[in-house]
DNA sequence: GTACCTTTGTGCTGTAAAACATACGAAAAC
DNA sequence: GTTTTCGTATGTTTTACAGCACAAAGGTAC
């Protein structure tokens, strides 16, 4: 069981755009879950009632397309909030979230964030700001997911875990550790071609694989060909 | 010459969210120009110092890709505020944009627009609101550009371009006349297979095809085929 | 332990779509 | 008025990749 107080200490301030008062509102109307690893937190379709933060563990945000293939469109790390993109534009969600491994996730109902934000112009901007960011990073993902090959989006994927989530100790290996279905779905490609193309990647000495973990060994190699496509 | 007066009555007032005082002040410091068909209104890179206003035309959003392939993001319709996510996200232009067809366009300082904002949360509210929609389109996109086939991404396009641009007064007759590399770029494939793709749709009587004009003959069938991929 | 299922890995085949080639009419440049 | 360029159109070739099929390895249940 996960207590309040301990996600109280990890909760971000919005950008620090909360007064005392506000703050103790938002506590006071906060629920905490845990979610095993791949457990849906919620599917498309579903009212989104509530933003939701992401205290500890990681998360996967994906759309399912044509003929079951899902494409991951965001991940969430620790410390974040996410799942207000639908509630902002007065929708169903229109994706689905899943955890990537065992994840606590502290839910604020969306009526308090809007009057939090009519208050509150300090965090309308940060929220501006948020899914500013997230549409530029969407728009790009279109793009390279689209007009590049399949070496180059399994490159770029490789380089985007490392990104969003960071690495181990020795600054190489991947602090996630995907299926070849996650990596599949990351970068647009059947199971088969992922695991493939990763095996050509270790051939090629680019990366090291040892079961589900992801060792980067020549960085700028993905970088040129993520970059070429 | 576009008198300021004439686009005075013409701009939308950030979803009634400005006072008097207020939209005088965007007034005095809006800059109005007109851009020819085909003409750069901003390219990657640059910086976005200012909001724009689409006042009369049809504006593209696009990027460019690998082996110099566009891909059109976004579109605009007037009367229509673009060109801000960037601004908001603190980076430079990563997309371009470009006139469609002869356009006026108003600028308004982004200082101005940040300023506004802070003093005035139901101006935040409203760009959240279109930021978060935009959002969603663009995760769509993603996965729509990606899955589906040739076919489905062609006559998604096609619908994509009605809802966006609506028609003619025959309702069937799309308001904007893209040339077929437009097309090409909007649905993510070859000027030749924009062509040949078309064609077959003229054969199979989905559309009728005089130039650059499309008509569409048969909506339900063109949505069968987006959705099916 | 055995049985079962899921995940991973590899080879083969068919095909969708890119690349290439070519042609033609209309608009633009000279 | 001629040439050049550009947009459109269509046929052929090539290839990247999805879709199997199948086997091995690793987990989990009993």
């Amino acid at each position: 069981m996960i207590k309040k107080e301990e996600v109280l200490a990890k909760l971000p301030d919005l950008d620090g755009a909360l007064s005392q008062d506000q703050r103790e509102q938002v506590l006071a109307s906060m629920q905490v879950r845990t979610y095993r690893k791949n457990e849906l937190i919620y599917a498309e379709g579903d009212i989104p009632s509530h933003m939701l933060c992401l205290i500890s563990g990681k998360v996967k945000i994906y759309k399912d397309g044509v003929g079951g293939r899902a494409q991951i469109v965001r991940v969430a790390d620790a410390v974040e909030y996410f799942g207000y993109r639908a509630a902002f534009a007065d929708e169903n969600y229109v994706t689905a979230a899943a955890a990537f491994e065992t994840s606590v996730i502290a839910s604020i109902p969306m009526g308090l964030v809007r009057q939090l934000i009519m208050r509150n112009p300090q965090l309308g901007w940060f929220f501006i700001k948020r899914l500013a960011t997230a549409l530029g990073k969407s728009d790009a993902r279109t793009v390279n997911l689209t007009q590049k090959h399949i070496r180059g989006r399994l490159a770029e994927s490789i380089l985007f875990l490392k990104e969003s989530y960071g690495t181990e100790d020795d600054g190489r290996t991947l602090a996630i550790c995907p299926s070849r279905e996650d990596v599949a779905n990351l970068s647009n490609m059947t199971t088969s071609n992922a695991i493939r193309t990763l095996s050509t990647f270790v051939q090629e000495k680019l990366i090291f694989l040892d079961g589900r973990k992801i060792k980067i060994l020549d960085e700028a190699a993905l970088q040129k060909i993520s970059k070429m496509g």
